[in-house]
DNA sequence: CCATGCTCTGACAACGGTTTCAGTAGAGGA
DNA sequence: TCCTCTACTGAAACCGTTGTCAGAGCATGG
């Protein structure tokens, strides 16, 4: 473990001359200093570095959970854009919980020039440590309630859940489910809100049974949509507010033999690599991954630029697309769901 | 940012004693020295720390690919007891070029204690500046030619392809494919190796045309499925190398409009999330992923132990697992004899 | 009352860089 | 020849923490 002051002696000069060599100033022997620095093998100690310069090149990534698809895209997206610029990156998982995304905040926030993160709920508390500690952060996918005062890289949850409400009644579905996630978290109640008020504006007043709240996991879309089908009037569609919980509800009816879309269409937040791949292929609302987490990176390094340290947020805000696949389709006049009494007429 | 200087001059003692209040000795004024901290909010810093320890409680991970779920998931692992012992994670994708392997760690090795590695190809130099910077490192998935010297966490990859060509040898294939990934790498070479001597064994040569090299990504899975597609005797079963592959495979068979497994059987290497819900459901060696996460973490931290600091390195190899779903069945026809030439253009 | 031992203390020197400051060498001009 | 200016140099201070070391305070025992 060389350390500058070993290439120094090496090379006949100061280690002050090292330092300013290996920082692209003029020096009177480059060619004896380079060949110190590269017999010895000589890298410079990081912490030492960061101990003089207040700077540590690492940005802080805190994600609920990396083996979501989604966000192991997002943080791939940062990652290209932070090498690029020299920049590592420090991960962590809240798990969906405020007290551990406290804790691995507490932990990182000393030794990281930045923070991109996901908040586990809108009400998160864990900002203002960030702050404190002044560290520039951007928000990417969820927003906090009085989140403004921060970057941030959203997409248009409202305008997402709305197409997919649209989709389905115009495809003829009145009988229509919601399963939505934590209620405390921006994509929860955007998208429900988003999902619940465009049915209400077509005429559909979503049922009580039929508005369940999920938690984002896949065990919550099974659970919850295991409930739905006990329901003396099951719905005849069914939306799910991220890719995990769409995964547990088509396990759910895949489990229960419902057909889909014959018996129940199903209409998901959020593609999934294998997407077109399942059975049936999924209808999904679709938004950007890897470029979210591309452009949270970038909003973040900006702030390291003086130029643009002060600017006031910016918050980023994506479209969503509507992907149509096979799982969604009219509903049929009657429905049918094995284990149910036959002989039942269901009206609108 | 209060340093323990302005915490030492709050509560009237020295430097010296706030940092053996804080590493937990016993000293005369703890209340006040406590008390100092809770009202300024400090927090050690971690560079000054490690630069004067030499530690960073920091563990580089460098994989592939973090959106292949199998290393988000190693990743998980990984995290899980790291945050345990109060390690953090320092994340970097190779991108499975071992020059950009070479080059995130050259710049990660001075700043982490220890670096979880699943290197790009087996004649990877990259361990060597590892091993310069003496810092302990395990292997993840994949070996080293000469890797011994290290600690591993590795599956059984040969028996796990000997176990998909059996299964497909059993169910009365004899034209059968494999689409491997890459041979620089242990996965890549044992896996074929595995499949294609089973097959010898059993006493089917495979043939050349049959035999294709990928390299474990989605688009060559699909481009090489197109390939045996297109040949004039495509064969009635295909092994893929892993799970990317395998989705790619799956799609190239979809969008041929081919049906699994009634024209072609396909079994891949690693489960999926999805794999239940593809269509058809898939058949798969499946393997630890997550614990392969946990138990290389372990076998890290272990070497941060005086104690078996020094142990020779431990070399861990799970077993993997056949999981028969609907994707493989026995073949449709007889066999076709070699040079058998008949009318048919492309139905199988 | 003094010697002894124990516990706790603060001053100080690292750790490995970067930056400031006060030079010095050498080129060029008068 | 001497002076000025420019371009580079090394010594030293500093970043924040921890470990060493000598010593202070106090109780105990002879």
């Amino acid at each position: 473990m060389a350390t500058i002051h070993d290439v120094a002696a090496r090379a006949g000069v100061s280690p002050a001359t090292v330092s300013r060599f290996l920082r692209g100033q003029r020096v009177r022997s480059p060619e004896a200093i380079q060949a110190a620095v590269d017999e010895l093998g000589y890298w410079p100690s990081a912490a030492a570095q960061s101990l003089k310069s207040g700077r540590t090149r690492t940005i802080g990534a805190v994600v609920p959970d990396i083996t979501n698809p989604y966000f192991a895209a997002v943080v791939k997206g940062m990652e290209s854009v932070a090498r690029r610029q020299r920049y590592r990156i420090l991960l962590a998982n809240s798990e969906e919980s405020s007290e551990q995304e406290d804790e691995v905040i507490a932990d990182m926030v000393r030794q990281v020039d930045g923070v991109i993160l996901a908040p586990a709920t809108e009400q998160d508390q864990t900002p203002m440590h960030v702050r404190d500690a002044d560290v520039p952060m951007v928000f990417i996918d969820r927003d906090l309630a009085d989140g403004e005062q921060f970057d941030a890289v959203l997409v248009n949850n409202y305008d997402g859940a709305r197409q997919a409400a649209a989709h389905l009644l115009g495809l003829g579905h009145r009988r229509i489910a919601a399963i939505s996630g934590n209620q405390d978290t921006t994509p929860g109640r955007c998208r429900r809100d988003g999902f619940v008020e465009t049915l209400a504006t077509g005429g559909v007043d979503i049922r009580p049974d039929h508005d369940l709240i999920g938690d984002f996991r896949e065990a919550s879309g099974y659970q919850l949509t295991m409930v739905l089908l006990s329901l003396p009037e099951p719905p005849t569609a069914i939306f799910t507010a991220n890719n995990l919980m769409t995964l547990g509800a088509l396990k759910a009816l895949n489990d229960m033999r419902v057909d889909i879309p014959a018996q129940i269409s199903l209409i998901g937040f959020d593609d999934l690599d294998t997407g077109p791949l399942l059975r049936p292929p999924l209808t999904v609302i679709d938004r950007p991954m890897v470029e979210q987490g591309v452009l949270a990176m970038r909003l973040l390094l900006r702030r390291f630029d003086e130029q643009y340290a002060d600017d006031i947020p910016r918050r980023i805000v994506l479209d969503t697309k509507l992907v149509e696949r096979a799982s969604t389709a009219p509903p049929q006049e009657e429905t049918e769901l094995p284990g149910r009494r036959t002989g039942r007429t269901r009206s609108l």
